[in-house]
DNA sequence: TTTATATTTTGGAACGTTCCAAAAAGGAAC
DNA sequence: GTTCCTTTTTGGAACGTTCCAAAATATAAA
């Protein structure tokens, strides 16, 4: 059965169909022309008090709300800014949407956030699908798709890449400086006096390779080149667990392990653990990204910290200006890392060949002395 | 042709603002009308094989893509569903996401998400401006705004709510059985054989609320009802913590704690083990949700498993029907959850008190014993 | 052939806005 | 009351689609 008796254009009394009060309602109910009431949700001014009365009035009478379709149609743009984020479950990104968020709000635009998944075909899909809604902007946070398909969607719009280093001049990039960032996590460990520094990779993406050179960059200027030990490994929990058991077949275990990032470091951390080994006592472990995860008391990771927030913010004011077209150069933002110290990092168990010191660290934990 | 000079309302003819071909341009290229190309794009059959060809080609070449805004705008509709979730920290709701995401794209629909950052006022915002851009449908997850923001956005759109029970009739929710799953959580304890089962709430969410009503049911039903404990918590790592130093103040200690979700279980640990206790030895933990942070190898966390990416998928599904119209009365739909049984839990330590059983649990852990 | 019918193709009218040139209404000066 | 400015207000033309009735073309039947 339809609902015969709804007047044709009229006002919907039904729950059901209410069709959406137009500018002409509007218009006619406060007896003015739809341009004047055009004027008047735009903030204009040149209307008279007495007229926009009135029609402050109706569309409040009316709940009327502009139809943003019509509007962008028109204007040729949407006051939209597409996000596609790699991964939604990697929780540093949580702190990258709240920056966007944010940023974005304060400059009057709206996000609109995608994913792929972790999945390449579904990332492109997820771009895509962001370039037919004619979003005014474009931030790619990690993305996984191919350095093509990056510039093809910056032929049509403004992209910042975010975490990824990009060659195309059409887009902006705001990174955080790995390489900084990886000193810093080796000279922390350098500072408390170890040496053999071992480091578990990351994969093949952009952050994870910069890394690794970082890592290998200052432990030559830290003069350990000799010391250099890298594990295959991934940004996963997984990897992280497979590097570290690779390490832990070495007959001279590294003193200190630097994770390419936190999931990755947690992997270490249990592969370690399964192995009878105590952190920080036998070996110290770094991450990196400073995720929820890391600062769990439970977990409690010295990890290099990658301020996402920061970052989401300074997309969305690359992509701004880019818009307004204040800029037209490239622009490469670095953003500096800096270091969270937990409990995960300390001095090393002193070498029993070397020298025969009074230290010795092994036995403080008290936890598992069975009382109560 | 009149199209040959600059047309008269200014085509931007510079390479820089490449404005994005419209179906007319393709029209033209193919040589035929608008409307054929139209059909083609929308799949429509009726179209010969030669001027289909010879449109493909065209979009083809000039990288045509249909303009959203002027489809929807026409159409009347704009085939994207509008998310709302409440904390995009909370790892559960990457499963949601990917649930939501993965049947929408099966059903021809676009998600959009947005958040408010677990700020009611925020959130409130994040709706709005979903349903400024007249998304077909709204997905709420777990909001936090008032029942009469609901009902409002439920008269102009299919509205469903997810993790909440919602009274109003025009809006369809998804949760999951948060009583059963409380129940399976006690009863699960109960098997080990464990009485003084204690619970940690999780603050004033629809979600938390039923649970501790789950868990005074279960309790009842086990005859345990003299053993009810409960103590006040949130649903975060510091309100797990707060809520199991609460249970550490009694003199008579639970021998099994259930937190009402997965964040709080893991604050709860870590209190329980700055006190000294061994889990599962001493205190068996069990939270809910089944979140990634349960699944961490380094966590190892029993939970009750909350199917988030069905109940996404769930969800669209609901708001499909409405969208097409199938159906007009409220859906509530409540999915089963499951218990997920990890290292946290186990047989309680004999009470000394009782009798003397040669059963002695507490040293089995051969870790500690600093082999390597 | 012609006529009838089925298939393809087309042009114009929406959709709900903004933009803009031009009309209308006031005001001031003569 | 004119005339000449300002200030307000207005109607029509976009924007890029879909929809639909009608036109054009192909096919079948006579």
């Amino acid at each position: 059965m339809e609902q015969s008796q709804v007047s044709p254009r009229g006002k919907p009394i039904t729950s059901q169909s209410q069709s959406r009060p137009t500018i002409h309602d509007v218009a006619r109910r406060a007896k003015v022309s739809k341009s004047l009431v055009s004027m008047v949700t735009r903030g204009e001014d040149g209307v008279s008090a007495e007229k926009r009365d009135a029609i402050l009035e109706a569309i409040e009478e009316l709940n009327y709300r502009p139809n943003v379709m019509a509007r962008s149609l028109v204007e040729r743009r949407t006051r939209i800014l597409g996000v596609m984020i790699s991964n939604l479950r990697n929780p540093y990104f949580g702190g990258v949407v709240s920056g966007i968020q944010a940023r974005a709000a304060e400059l009057g635009y709206r996000v609109l956030f995608n994913t792929g998944d972790r999945e390449r075909k579904l990332e492109e899909q997820a771009i895509e699908s962001l370039l037919e809604l004619s979003v005014d902007g474009l931030i790619l946070a990690s993305p996984r798709v191919s350095d093509e398909t990056i510039a093809v969607a910056g032929q049509t719009v403004p992209v910042v890449v975010l975490n990824r280093n990009t060659v195309d001049a059409s887009s902006d990039s705001v990174t955080n400086d790995n390489i900084a960032g990886a000193r810093l996590a080796v000279e922390h460990c350098v500072s408390f006096g170890h040496q053999r520094i071992a480091f578990i990779t990351g994969g093949d993406s952009s952050a994870a390779q910069t890394r690794r050179e970082g890592y290998l960059r200052a432990m030559r200027e830290f003069d350990l080149a000799e010391q250099i030990k890298t594990a295959e490994g991934a940004h996963t929990e997984e990897g992280g667990y497979e590097g570290a058991q690779e390490l832990l077949k070495l007959n001279h275990l590294p003193t200190a392990i630097f994770a390419s990032n936190d999931l990755c470091a947690i992997g270490a951390m249990d592969a370690l653990e399964d192995a009878g080994l105590t952190i920080p006592d036998d070996v110290s472990l770094v991450g990196y990204d400073n995720n929820t995860l890391a600062a769990l008391r439970h977990i409690e990771l010295t990890s290099i910290d990658q301020p996402g927030a920061d970052m989401g913010r300074s997309a969305v004011d690359r992509l701004s200006e880019r818009i307004k077209g204040e800029r037209s150069a490239p622009s490469h933002e670095v953003v500096a890392p800096s270091l969270v110290v937990r409990s995960t990092t300390g001095p090393p168990r002193e070498d029993p060949g070397i020298e025969g010191v009074e230290f010795k660290p092994s036995q403080t934990s008290q936890h598992q002395t069975g009382d109560r």
